[in-house]
DNA sequence: TCTGGGGTCCTAGGACCC
DNA sequence: TCTGGGGTCCTAGGACCC
């Protein structure tokens, strides 16, 4: 007898809700929330240079059909009006502490996945019903919306994948509930690539034989599933296709891999400016090493080329290290190894390999007399930003040059603003955030005296 | 229309050890 | 004189997620 035949239903852990709770646009929304103006208008959130990509678009530039992940290049076509923002994941980052201090109330596992995403296991929802699991994720939006501006949508079901599927049929603005046991009838139709864990190319697989929807996903063999799909991901996929998932709603563990790249606006093509560019990438990833306590075995080295092929060389050290000199000399060695044939578009560096490590001596010279217990060096702190990307104030000296459209400002007359646009010597700032509603824009000399770069967080207040 | 930056996990081959 | 078998670690590449 085949297993599975007469199709039984999803063997469920009894009882149990997942909630996955997703932020509605979440980067363009801050934007809108701290920058009135932009309320009811297209934003664009993303690298603005040549090469940037679209990290966030608001529902009125999703309109005209632009979307995360897009060349920022074809979305400012596609939405000729847009407001194009760089990313402020400072401000990012602490609204979504806010959202997430609100979910942790519900009790319970959480399992953050990005900043604007989470699965949730309430423990007062186990054995409810699914009216009951409805208004436990209205009452979490609305909670949400009264203490930070923004809309969050809930997707609830038996497993995270469910809950997950379902908080995007929710979406925007909404809760979807998958009642216990309808869970094949809600997935059959969906396209495969619905599933999380099916991407474009394991998408393209199935295509070419014929496996369009998750239903026929969960019809084929398991020997077939794997055959097309590898023995691990394809045993997953195919559980979940027939809505068995018993994955544990649990806390992420502590990061395995610290890394920074960049990609140069135009490719590089002297070995001088790439291992510049090397030493750069190495310094910031060994900020955040340091800033999260931890010590780097391996240092890996990533070059993609014109062509946009990548190559990586990694070394293994036999014991983890602190030191940037010993971790920029790797870096340095496995350079050359790694160019390309051509220009230089993209440079990274990866350290893994971590471990914990005690930070001895660095605050002897600055700790209080009586500090000598102070262990919290030792202790990083997970939430804590290893570098606050993007949250401390531009360095002194931008003022007077270098304004950029998204600039946080501050004015001693006028107050917090940002800025809207820039040159010939002149800088037009709207003085507004999230507190003061929609607010004038005044047009200044780029070097008023009275105008200075200020902390991005002043804008949510 | 060219394709970001930060991650996680999987695969496959080879070295090395017992 | 002929090809073991299991296990771990390292390296390189790639799929996928937001």
């Amino acid at each position: 007898m085949a297993p599975g035949a007469g199709r039984a239903q999803p063997r469920s852990v009894s009882g149990r809700w997942v909630l996955h709770l997703d932020m509605d646009a979440f980067f363009a929304s801050v934007e809108q929330l701290t920058r009135p103006t932009l309320t009811g208008r297209a934003v664009l959130v993303g690298g603005t240079g040549p090469r940037g990509v679209v990290a966030g678009a608001s529902y009125e530039s999703r309109v005209h059909g632009a979307r995360s992940a897009m060349p920022m290049s074809r979305a400012r076509r596609l939405v000729p009006g847009a407001v194009v923002l760089p990313p402020r994941l400072a401000v990012y980052r602490a609204v979504s502490e806010r959202v997430f201090a609100i979910v942790r109330e519900l009790g319970g596992a959480i399992e953050q996945v990005a900043f604007d995403e989470a699965f949730v296991e309430p423990v007062e929802l186990t054995g409810a019903g699914p009216e009951q699991v409805e208004a436990a994720a209205q009452e979490l939006r609305a909670r949400i919306r009264e203490a930070t501006g923004l809309a969050a949508s809930v997707g609830a079901g038996s497993g995270k994948q469910l809950a997950k599927i379902a908080s995007t049929l929710a979406k925007p603005d909404g809760v979807r509930v998958v009642p216990h046991g309808t869970e094949r009838e809600l997935l059959d139709p969906l396209p495969v690539r619905k599933l999380w864990g099916v991407g474009p190319v394991a998408e393209t697989t199935l295509h070419r034989v014929g496996v369009d929807t998750i239903g026929a996903l969960a019809a084929l063999r398991p020997a077939e599933v794997t055959t097309l799909l590898g023995t691990a991901i394809g045993t997953e996929l195919h559980r979940l296709a027939q809505g068995i998932d018993h994955r544990p709603v649990a806390e992420r563990g502590e990061a395995k891999q610290v890394s920074a790249e960049t990609t140069f606006d135009a490719d590089l093509s002297d070995l001088d400016s790439v291992h510049r560019a090397v030493a750069e990438m190495t310094e910031h990833a060994h900020r955040r090493l340091i800033a999260a306590g931890r010590a780097a075995r391996t240092v890996t080295v990533k070059i993609r080329g014109a062509d946009f092929a990548t190559r990586s060389r990694s070394e293994t050290s036999a014991t983890a290290s602190t030191e940037l000199a010993a971790l920029a000399g790797a870096a340095r060695r496995l350079t050359e190894s790694a160019l390309p044939p051509s220009g230089v578009r993209l440079i990274g560096v990866s350290l893994s390999g971590l471990t914990d490590y005690v930070q001895e001596q660095l605050f002897d010279t600055v700790s209080p007399p009586h500090a000598h217990a102070e262990p919290a060096a030792a202790r990083p702190d997970p939430t804590a930003q290893p570098d606050g990307a993007g949250s401390a104030p531009d360095p002194p000296g931008r003022a007077g040059r270098g304004w950029r459209a998204g600039d946080d400002v501050s004015h001693a007359v006028h107050g917090h603003g940002w800025v809207q646009g820039c040159g010939h010597g002149r800088v037009t700032v709207r003085f507004e955030t999230r507190r003061s509603g929609p607010g004038p824009v005044r047009t200044l000399a780029a070097d008023d005296p009275e105008l200075s770069a200020a902390d991005p967080l002043a804008s949510l207040d």
